[in-house]
DNA sequence: GTCTATATCCTGATAGAC
DNA sequence: GTCTATCAGGATATAGAC
């Protein structure tokens, strides 16, 4: 746990990188393993099948969740403002980790979708202790899928759209969580 | 034009069905043959190659556009408001083919990738003829797309949360629309 | 721990009979 | 118009050398 194989590493983040840039079906092990400057064997000495690689970016994504959840709770500006404007962040950890996990799930992969809806709980939930209206809480939670959304289109969508009218979006979504 | 061959419906028609229930990688040309009741021979005298298969259903989903795009203007509710209400629904032409597509973006097809783009614009316009507050349609768009994006999702997910609130999501819209 | 070589399977597509 | 072979390419996974 303290020291993992650096090549281990080194495989899970190429998979994770292919998964993101280039799309579900292009990430194949073959691929992987020469984009992380291993063999084919070599990738199945540390993820034994396909399956397991999948497994192994789904943990990244649960850990980095855990660690994102307590920041969203200790926001100066609130879990909901929160959730909508790291919506559209793209880079960081979580965020790689949950554009991989999502285009698993959009290919049909089943523990990731569990995964998915299980972190779509876990945001749910912090929002509507924020906001207690149940309806706005739900509105708001679909703006930042809204985002997501977008941000898994393969292609120039992903970029386009917002990036400086994000502090507009989120006026509304203050109206949103004003019950007004 | 008049009169397609009827076989060449069935194909198709099962070739939609195979994306929205079992996922893109579900739909290969010999299942979608042997769901359509004809040899992968038979499918490939209708449909020389895959892509014209994914031309086919693209095609269907831009006729199907253009008939809403006509009755999302002419709702007494409001374009804005139709909007986000036929995003929940699934089981009729638009929604089966819009699914269908989706699924052809969301595993790197380019020319649906284009066609969604389109689509989006279209509602898009519309939605801010209506609601003059930019930064309100956009968040209107928002929902709308972020109940796609739970009904592209595989498995129950796209069944369950919402249903009967839909109306009080649309009281949402409506807060939204009345920029106050 | 990492590599090469190979086995097996599946997919899209072709050729040609009926 | 529809069918039955059949092929070429690519993907996962195994076996065994180093």
């Amino acid at each position: 746990m303290s020291r993992p194989p650096l090549a281990k590493e080194k495989i899970l983040d190429a998979y994770v990188s292919m998964l993101c840039d280039d799309g579900e079906r292009a990430a194949t092990m073959e691929a992987t393993a020469a984009k992380a400057g291993v063999s084919k064997g070599g990738l199945l000495y540390h993820f034994a099948s396909k399956e397991l690689l999948a497994q192994g970016t789904i943990e990244h994504l649960l850990t980095a969740h855990e660690e994102d959840l307590e920041l969203m709770g200790s926001a100066p500006e609130g879990p909901a403002s929160y959730f909508v404007r790291t919506s559209t962040s793209v880079g960081g950890d979580l965020d790689r980790y949950f554009l991989a996990v999502l285009r698993l799930a959009q290919g049909g992969h089943e523990p990731s979708v569990k995964a998915l809806e299980y972190i779509h709980e876990g945001w749910l939930g912090m929002i509507q202790h924020e906001v207690t209206d149940k309806y706005a809480a739900e509105a708001i939670m679909l703006i930042g899928e809204g985002l997501y959304y977008q941000t898994s289109m393969p292609g120039t969508w992903s970029t386009g759209t917002f990036g400086k009218d994000l502090n507009h979006l989120l006026k509304q979504v203050e109206r949103l969580k004003n019950g007004n």
